[in-house]
RNA sequence: GGCGGGGUAGCUCAGUUGGUUAGAGCGCGGGACUCAUAAGCCCGAGGUCAGUGGUUCGAUCCCACUUCCCGCUACCA
C-alpha cells in the first residue's frame, strides 16, 4: 500500500473576498492532511485560486487594472487566508500560472487528438443581463417577447461556434465507475444525486467560449477560450507537474485520494472531471467528497439578511483554533451546518475552556505543586488506570477508519469522550487526598499526564496551535507527533522535566 | 412534476441489520467535593423517536399512505 496521500481543496474564485464557505472547505481539508501526516503518510495538500473568466475580466476593467495584476492582488487575499487559517498546504496553485496553462493546453490537445473534442455550434436562448442560457422549457413568450421564466429578463436566440466534449459517450463508463466504487462520491445522498443525473442522460458539453478573452486559449483555435471547468479542474494535475507524468510528484500523488469540495460544485467534480480524465486515458481520483454549507442560524448567509459571519472577523475576535474546533465538531459533516456567535461561544467555553483547557490546567498545577514539574517515577498502573489509557489503543483502528471514511464526527466524539473521562478520572482518584500514598499518587499523575498527551495528539489535526502548546509541556515538537504513539501508555519518560502551561483557552464572557 | 434525503429531548445532533428502562453535548433543577479557568464530578426533570394504517410474538427502526422540510433535475460557477 502506498504511503502517499493527496488531498485538495477547491480552487477558489476570487471575484469577492473569502467567506465562511472557503474557510470551511480549507479547514476540513487541512484537518485530513494533518491527520494523514501524523499517521506517517507523505501528504500533498493543495489549494489555490481559479482566476478565469468574464467576471474577473470585468472586475479588473472596473478597477482599471490589467486582469493579471488584479488577479495577483485578489489571489493574495486567499493566500493570506491560508496563512490565517494555519493551513498546512504544500502548494498554492493559480490558474494564471504558466505551469497550469501548459497543463491545460496539453490535456486539451490530447482530448482533441483522441477525437473527444469537436467543433460545432452552441445555440440557445441567451439572456444578456443574466449571462446565462436557458432551455426551451425555461422560456416563456409574452406579447411576442421571449423571456426567462426564472428571472423574467429578455432572452434572444444565440448561435455561437463552440468546441464540444463528447460527454455523452462516457455516460455508461461513469455509471460503471460509480457502481464499482460506492465510495467514489460521498456522502451517499450526493452519490445518489449524481447517479440519477447521469442516468437521466448526458449531452455533449460545450467546452470553449468566444464571448470573452480572459482565460486559456484553445491551442488550435485562437478565437476560443477553454471552458472554465476544463481549465479549473486541471489544476489538480498542474500542481503535480502534469503533463510530465514521469515527474515524481505526479507519480507519487496521482490519482488523488480526496477532492474535498462543497456540494454546489459536485457535478463538475463527479461527472465532468472523471469524464475528461477517462477520455484522456488518465486515472480518475479515488474520492470526491461534497460537504454541506455553513449557514448562519438557519439561513444562508447573505448581505441582505445581514447575517454574514466573516471568518476573519470571527478569528480576530475569538481566535483561529476555536473556529476550527467549532466547524469540525459542531457541524454534522456532509450535511449543512450552522454557526452563530452564541453557539461558538458556548462551544469554546464548554469544550475548550472548561473541559480540555481546565483539564490541562488542573493536572499541571497539581504536578507543579506536588511533583516539582517532573514526570513521576515508580509507576504502577492499576486496573482503573489501564482501562482508561487503553481506550486509545483499543480504538486506534477505529480512529484511522473514521478518517479514511471522512467520518469527522465520530473522530471528534471520541476525543470529547476522552476529555470527559479524563476529568472524571482525576476527580474520582482524588490525588489531593493521596499525598501520603506516593506510589498511588505517582501513578495517578502519570496517567493524567499521559491522557493529556494522547488527547492533545488527537487534537493536533483539529487545533494544531493549541495542541502544540499542550504538547510543549512534554517537549514534544510538531515533527515528533505521531498518531501511533497514542497506543503507548508509557511514552513519557519518568523523571524528565515538564513545562508549565499558560491558560490554553480563555473563557468568553457573553454580554449580549 | 420526476428522482433522492430527512422529520428522534427546549437547542444541535447520534443511534437502532426490529427485541427488556431510546442516547450524547449544550441549556435547566438539585447535591457532594475543592486539584483547577467558580472549572470538574454525581443525581434529576424533559421524548406517544412527524401522523395514520399494515407486516410481526414484538416497530422509533420494515411496508403503504398522509403531512412538512431540504437537495438534484446540466452549460453562472
Amino acid at each position: 500500500m502506498s504511503k502517499n496521500y493527496y488531498i485538495t481543496t477547491p480552487i477558489y474564485y476570487p471575484s469577492a473576498k473569502p467567506h465562511m464557505g472557503h474557510a470551511y472547505s480549507s479547514i476540513v481539508s487541512d484537518f485530513f492532511a494533518r491527520f494523514k501526516r501524523i499517521e506517517g503518510f507523505n501528504v500533498y495538500f493543495l489549494t489555490g485560486t481559479d482566476e478565469h473568466g468574464l467576471k474577473i475580466q470585468r472586475a479588473a476593467e472596473k478597477n482599471k487594472k490589467e486582469p493579471l495584476k488584479f488577479c495577483d492582488e485578489i489571489s493574495n487575499t486567499f493566500k493570506d487566508l491560508s496563512k490565517t487559517l494555519n493551513l498546512s498546504n504544500d502548494d498554492f496553485i493559480r490558474t494564471t500560472e504558466k505551469r497550469h496553462h501548459i497543463s491545460v493546453q496539453n490535456l486539451w490537445n490530447i482530448l482533441e487528438k483522441k477525437g473527444e473534442i469537436y467543433l460545432s455550434k452552441y445555440s440557445g436562448w441567451y439572456s444578456v443581463s443574466d449571462e446565462a442560457f436557458y432551455a426551451e422549457d425555461e422560456v416563456e413568450e409574452k406579447n411576442g417577447v421571449k423571456s426567462s421564466k426564472v428571472s423574467g429578463s429578455m432572452v434572444e436566440w444565440v448561435e455561437e461556434e463552440s468546441f464540444f466534449f463528447k460527454l455523452s459517450k462516457w455516460q455508461n463508463k461513469l455509471l460503471e465507475l460509480y457502481e464499482k466504487n460506492d465510495k467514489f462520491i460521498l456522502p451517499k445522498s450526493r452519490r445518489n444525486e449524481v447517479i440519477s443525473f447521469v442516468k437521466s442522460g448526458l449531452k455533449d458539453l460545450s467546452v470553449s467560449r468566444k464571448s470573452f478573452s480572459w482565460g486559456i486559449q484553445v491551442p488550435t483555435n485562437k478565437d476560443h477560450v477553454i471552458y472554465v471547468w476544463l481549465d479549473a479542474l486541471t489544476n489538480y494535475l498542474s500542481a503535480l507537474n502534469y503533463p510530465n507524468t514521469k515527474d515524481n510528484l505526479y507519480k507519487d500523488y496521482w490519482p488523488c485520494d480526496v477532492h474535498m469540495i462543497g456540494k454546489d460544485i459536485l457535478r463538475f467534480h463527479a461527472v465532468y472531471w472523471p469524464a475528461f480524465l477517462l477520455a484522456a486515458d488518465l486515472p480518475v481520483p479515488k474520492r470526491i467528497y461534497g460537504h454541506g454549507w455553513i449557514l448562519s442560524g438557519d439561513e444562508k448567509m447573505s448581505k441582505s439578511k445581514g447575517n454574514i459571519l466573516d471568518p476573519l472577523e470571527i478569528i480576530n475576535e475569538y481566535g483561529l483554533d476555536p473556529l476550527r474546533y467549532y466547524l469540525l465538531k459542531e457541524v454534522s459533516f456532509g450535511n449543512d451546518g450552522n454557526i452563530s456567535k452564541d453557539k461558538l461561544i458556548s462551544c469554546i467555553n464548554s469544550d475548550l475552556a472548561n473541559n480540555f483547557g481546565n483539564l490541562c490546567q488542573r493536572v499541571m498545577a497539581f504536578t507543579e505543586k506536588n511533583m516539582s514539574l517532573q514526570v513521576p517515577k515508580n509507576i504502577n498502573f492499576n486496573e482503573e488506570d489501564l482501562k482508561i489509557l487503553n481506550k486509545f489503543s483499543d480504538n486506534y483502528d477505529n480512529l484511522i477508519d473514521y478518517i479514511n471514511n471522512q467520518n469527522i464526527n465520530s473522530y471528534m466524539n471520541f476525543i470529547v469522550d476522552q476529555m470527559f473521562i479524563a476529568n472524571k478520572y482525576f476527580n474520582d482518584q482524588e490525588p489531593w487526598k493521596k499525598k501520603n500514598n506516593l506510589k498511588r499518587l505517582n501513578s495517578i499523575i502519570y496517567t493524567s499526564l499521559e491522557l493529556i498527551r494522547k488527547i492533545s495528539i488527537l487534537l493536533y489535526p483539529v487545533i494544531p496551535n493549541s495542541s502544540l502548546k499542550a504538547l510543549n509541556i512534554f517537549n514534544i515538537t510538531e515533527e515528533q507527533i505521531n498518531i501511533e504513539s497514542i497506543k503507548n501508555n508509557k511514552f513519557l519518560e519518568s523523571g524528565t522535566n515538564i513545562k508549565k502551561i499558560d491558560i490554553l483557552f480563555k473563557k468568553v464572557l457573553s454580554n449580549d
